[in-house]
DNA sequence: TGTACATCAGTGAACGCGCGTTCACTGATGTAC
DNA sequence: TGTACATCAGTGAACGCGCGTTCACTGATGTAC
């Protein structure tokens, strides 16, 4: 109430929220090279020490960080597939929901596959946890290709699916598909477009 | 031919050449975090100062080195691509050699897209080069399709192999795919399938 | 309800480190005459 | 063939910087009685 009440007190409440808030704020304004431990207490107004009360190292803090990105991405692939058109096709549309993430969240994005890296595993609920984005798109595939298929195909195709949207991200930002993106009319039908053409793969499958 | 020659005199002879080496020397041996101007110099065993008679700054000299990478990629598939058995598919081979050299250059293939994208760009002649890996794939796909296909086909298709292939390099290495490798038998055969599987998005394209 | 005290969550100064880059310099090389 | 001199390609010391982490500390909070 008091003006006093607008200072910040000795004790922060949720410092460790203000802490992995106030990085992907560095995320989104510096990018990754900017995220280091110290920027992010400056950021959060809180002296370089403070945060080891709540993260035992820089890595910890940048593992909550990857954390909250992997459940926006599946709350994102989760709103796609939600507000698919009759006359689009859910994969695709999944992967275009995939790379626009990537697109807005790039430094985030960047974190998340750099962070799995370092550990060589994508976080461990991956392939379980129902929310995530991974089961999300293999439960879509399962859907749309029918019963009598087996585990082992559903789970390479939505390994192949995973795989050609995270090149797709990757790339789509390079600026020699400039032209490209203009001559289909947008960046999502660029997308759109990439995505179609992977079934050329299997056009071309037959060594005849 | 005297002890004397076995000293390293003065002047080095070919300092460039000695630090690209030196850096991919150091990439090897210690990833991407490793390479540090002053560590090219001293794996060279010349002073901090000296690169910078042969490169502008640290950004020119990491360009040289992704440079020899998009250069040796571009060999490894075309060395790929002669040795494609007849019970073989060409671009899957391709898939798999682009993998390989990912797996087998880990820190070098990463330099090569690090530089990338803080240009916003791949190199300026991957898409005209003859020699370049992007032709080679593009040329590829050409003849297998034939010719009554629009070059804008081809080129979505070459993109579309090419995301793939580098969304599966930066995957297939997590340890999530160990169990799936043994069951398949060898990383490669991995490879094989997760790229015949792409063909999935062709199958259930269809809405209905 | 009040008080003693343990615990928690901050501070701020300091540590050692390696980095990219610059500087004045010097040793080696090559060229003009 | 010898020499003066410009140029090139190194040296090594120094610059300022930001980093991750530790330390002894202190202010605030909560709990037992």
């Amino acid at each position: 109430m008091t003006l006093a009440a607008e200072v910040r007190p000795y004790h922060h409440g949720d410092l460790r929220r203000g802490l992995v808030d106030a990085a992907r704020r560095i995320l989104e304004a510096d990018g990754p090279s900017a995220l280091s431990l110290r920027a992010v207490a400056r950021e959060a107004g809180v002296s370089p020490a403070a945060p080891y009360h709540h993260f035992k190292d820089k890595g910890e803090l940048l593992d909550a960080v990857a954390l909250e990105g992997w459940d926006a991405l599946g709350e994102a692939l989760s709103q796609a597939k939600k507000h698919v058109k009759p006359d689009q096709i859910v994969v695709s549309e999944l992967g275009v929901a995939y790379v626009c993430f990537a697109r807005d969240n790039p430094a985030l994005y960047r974190v998340m596959y750099e962070r799995s890296r370092d550990k060589d595993s994508l976080p461990d609920d991956m392939r379980d946890n129902e929310e995530s984005a991974y089961c999300l798109v293999r439960e879509t595939f399962r859907e749309l290709v029918g019963p009598d298929i087996s585990d082992m195909d559903v789970e390479l195709a939505t390994i192949a699916a995973w795989c050609a949207a995270h090149g797709l991200a990757e790339m789509s930002s390079f600026n020699q598909f400039i032209p490209l993106k203009a001559e289909l009319g947008s960046e999502e039908n660029f997308l759109r477009a990439v995505l179609a053409h992977l079934g050329m793969f299997a056009r071309v499958a037959r060594p005849e």
